[in-house]
DNA sequence: GTTTTCAGATAGCTGGACTATCCATAAGGA
DNA sequence: TCCTTATGGATAGTCCAGCTATCTGAAAAC
């Protein structure tokens, strides 16, 4: 297909698909003369993965060619895979402070007592003591056994996730699932949370 | 204290507390002079509740005004507090397809399957359906099983989350509790999930 | 054979979030 | 007291991200 088909199946404008391509988050189209390209249905793919990265995840388009270059250097080893969601780091540097020291021993602490296996490098260690040094600065320490809770849905949910991602037939498939799932999944947990939780206060009111 | 004691209780620049007066996002602080202020804990509590919601939530500066201008206006009733919430919602029209619609549908059965009291105007109504439709234009529809297990948290952590709001002794603590424990507690459930999937994935590594 | 579309290149635009200067005045210390 | 530093308020400037517009020959489509 030409790029006007590839705009107009995916909702993306022309103009935006050649940024798309300039910044490397799409690959060139089969040339078929030096002003002609045909695209195919990887094409098409590719620019929907992307346009979820950055409308539902909200990466930027660095963070998002990050994540693509992560993907597709994915080798069989599953740990490999993962990759693909250390590219979704914090933007900028944390306030260091007591708050922060604090959380980082809580955020280990936490860890060591599920037996989780988490790497030092995983970003998400570093994004939950700064969420939860934020939590004890506003003098919400009485929400921290909240967080155990949380880690209960985390482990819970963590099983049927990985069952989905195995059951992908090849190494692809895998490191695309782990992406969406990480990303999207987001996305769904949030819109879930705020509605449960509308839900459940409307239902209090009742009372 | 001055502004310079601010700045260094909450680590935020001096030029960046006046462009947070400037834009509305910081009560002025008590004027003794013309050209002195001195400013209260209130303000360094505003200031770090702005930053949380900047930094954690990613908030843009509107966003958080019209955040913080809704906990404000928040009275006894629960439903009004919960407005704060409301102020989250998307940047963008979305890409109206099919897939948007089903999603949609699918969205409105997932509400009603589970009795959940939702308004038809909460905007994470309109989130989730966007990131269903994501998820199935991507191909994944094998995964929306795991819309269920989402579900399931979401519910089982509503129960306790409510329980902290409601635990507030006045109406101001409990609109701030619903805003930190919203964007917050997005953060904090992100990063549980992200490490709960590498321990479960290196866990089945292992085998 | 005329109108439309294309790839590739370059330049321009818009909005958001700060950051820098300036001014006149006020604090704070030697 | 005098002098350095800090301050509030105002205004202007900066930087970057994410597009958007225009141009140029050449190929498609009708």
């Amino acid at each position: 297909m030409r790029v006007a088909e590839l705009s107009q199946r995916t909702g993306v404008p022309i103009p935006t698909i050649k940024y798309y391509l300039r910044a490397g988050l799409l690959p060139a189209g089969e040339l078929t003369s030096p002003n002609q390209a045909h695209y195919g249905e990887t094409h098409v793919h590719r620019l929907r993965l992307v346009r979820a990265l950055v409308e539902v995840g909200g990466l930027s388009i660095s963070a998002t060619r990050a994540v693509l270059e992560k993907m597709r250097g994915a080798d069989s080893q599953l740990h490999s895979i993962g990759k693909a969601q250390f590219a979704l780091g914090p933007r900028t540097e944390p306030h260091e402070d007591a708050a922060l020291a604090d959380a980082r021993t809580r955020v280990d602490e936490l860890i060591e007592r599920r037996g989780w296996l988490v790497r030092e490098s995983n970003p998400a260690r570093a994004g939950l003591a700064e969420a939860l040094a934020h939590l004890t600065r506003l003098g919400h320490g009485d929400a921290l056994p909240l967080l155990e809770r949380y880690a209960d849905a985390a482990q819970t949910l963590a099983d049927p996730e990985v069952d989905l991602v195995l059951g992908r037939p090849n190494v692809d498939g895998m490191a695309e699932t782990v992406v969406t799932l990480t990303v999207i999944g987001d996305a769904l947990m949030s819109a879930l949370r705020r509605m449960a939780q509308e839900s459940e206060a409307t239902r209090r009111l009742a009372d």
